[in-house]
DNA sequence: ATGTGACTTGTAGTCCGTA
DNA sequence: ATACGGACTACAAGTCACA
């Protein structure tokens, strides 16, 4: 069983994408910055905003780091 | 450039892991019933736990509820 | 009950472009 | 500045046997 199903958008994804969205606009920058400043791919990372990328841990961290915030208060934003 | 150097046991992914197994432990339940539970495999959970792999944010969440803690606690636990 | 190696399949992740 | 597409490579994901 794959555990992302088919062709369902899932909402664990799009409400972190939203929450990392919501921390950048907070932060001012746009995805074009943040990607250069975290080393993530400019088009991937608009794809997890839009919650349509289920990143990895490492990623994850990347983000937030490069957010200056605790990745811990995107999940908490992001209702996990 | 990969995200993961070479040879390189990533520390977010070892504090990660070791996050999950006291979360684990102190619910008292062994790596076999947690992968159950949550419908991860078992041999892939204990890797995990190792902090030898990058899981996705979808385990990341399937973990968590299955231990009935926020994700968010367990990233504080890891310390990010 | 946990760790590890081997193996296959799917997708994460990168890079290029276009609008 | 962002969304979206194709093509490609690296690695996550899932399973199993054995230590």
């Amino acid at each position: 069983m794959p555990i992302t199903s088919p062709n369902a958008k899932e909402p664990v994804l799009v409400a972190f994408g939203d929450a990392v969205r919501a921390a950048r606009l907070a932060v001012g920058i746009s995805q074009e910055e943040l990607a250069h400043i975290s080393g993530i791919d400019r088009s991937y990372l608009g794809a997890i905003e839009r919650g349509e990328q289920n990143a990895g841990l490492l990623h994850l961290v990347r983000i937030a780091q490069s957010l200056n915030v605790p990745l811990a208060e995107l999940m908490v934003g992001a209702g996990l």
